[in-house]
DNA sequence: GTCTATAACCTGATAGAC
DNA sequence: GTCTATCAGGTTATAGAC
């Protein structure tokens, strides 16, 4: 709510190229992206970028580790937690990533894309481990023995990241928009908890 | 099984450039594909792209529409089908889809990618409506007239298509080899419809 | 720090010989 | 049909004036 977009008046030049950097990236892809449309975007000049930023890459590699710490580090806390019981994380991890996601739709796809067109690049930086070696896999191992665990943290992962990903198709397709998209999105924080656990009893 | 790859001798030159140009395509996308990589790919003169295709937009298009009807076109007749019950439509399903992506793992996110960056080219091509109004939503909506339809729909997809989508991520990352991959993606055909009706039956 | 001008390179596409 | 050579335009990055 409030504001829909921050103003760019009295930010740094640094700043202000850094956002708009994150936009251009984030709508054409780091390989469709020109250094001229960044540096329009920020209102400011072309020699501008190299100055604080050296290259093009220089600045996409800086833009997709602060994605990728977004995208990671609001997952790995709550699967880890000591505190709260497996179902309490299925809670928590649906509603609290699915209202980031509601504030950056764009953030699964964007993500998924680079990493996958150019992988060795940020191997690196994928934090996987501390989600698949997690409390939340070790607890859902203890409740069904029979099934491997992974199964179960791909499905709440699913249902709560895949909507975001098939969004650009039903959009593009004319099918929903942007108000009840929203309203859906809402509706499943509810019902995900519900479906695990349905899931998690099924035999 | 088999040969894991198709001989490329005997070929007319048409259909070398278009395989070539699938594989690069997939592999870096649209816009970082040169039409020099696919030349060399193809084993023939750049020149030859031109001469045969005319263009690399040209081109792109034509595989992309082919990677589109492959992707959509394995979903609506099971979702349509007159003959099968809400149960059998998904076990069909995810069995159908499920083995057409171990196929073709990379045939998701090489076509959401393309869309999001790319929304109006493929907006017209996209059959989302005889997805999301099939007969399959209808007998959905019967079972469950109190949850909206395109929330179980979405659970289905997300099921079956998630995990390959998130391949990349698990692959840069060392997680999972390729064979424990479809190790798992087979383990799913037999789970995904026992959990998709544990969640039908969730109050 | 910010700009203009330009260097150095790359890319899609075509002309023209065979 | 297939090749080599090349053009025209676009792209990143920098040099140098202010």
């Amino acid at each position: 709510m409030a504001k829909k977009k921050v103003e760019e008046a009295d930010f740094s030049t640094e700043e202000k190229i850094k956002d708009a950097a994150q936009r251009v990236f984030m709508k054409k892809g780091y390989a469709a992206t020109r250094t001229r449309d960044i540096a329009e975007e920020a209102g400011i000049n072309l020699a501008l970028l190299n100055y604080y930023f050296r290259s093009k890459e220089k600045l996409f590699e800086l833009i997709m580790f602060e994605k990728l710490e977004k995208f990671f580090g609001a997952v790995a806390p709550v699967l880890n937690n000591a505190e709260t019981s497996l179902e309490q994380k299925i809670t928590l991890f649906s509603n609290n990533y699915i209202d980031l996601l509601i504030e950056n739709p764009e953030l699964p796809l964007f993500i998924l894309s680079e990493v996958r067109y150019n992988p060795d690049r940020f191997a690196h930086k994928l934090p996987v481990s501390r989600i698949v070696e997690s409390l939340f896999i070790k607890q859902l191992q203890e409740r069904r023995p029979d099934v491997n665990s992974i199964h179960f943290l791909m499905n709440v992962l699913a249902m709560s990241v895949f909507p975001f990903i098939m969004k650009p198709i039903f959009h593009a397709a004319g099918i929903m928009n942007e108000k009840a998209f929203i309203g859906r999105m809402t509706e499943r924080k509810t019902l995900i908890p519900k479906w695990v656990n349905a899931m998690l009893k099924a035999k």
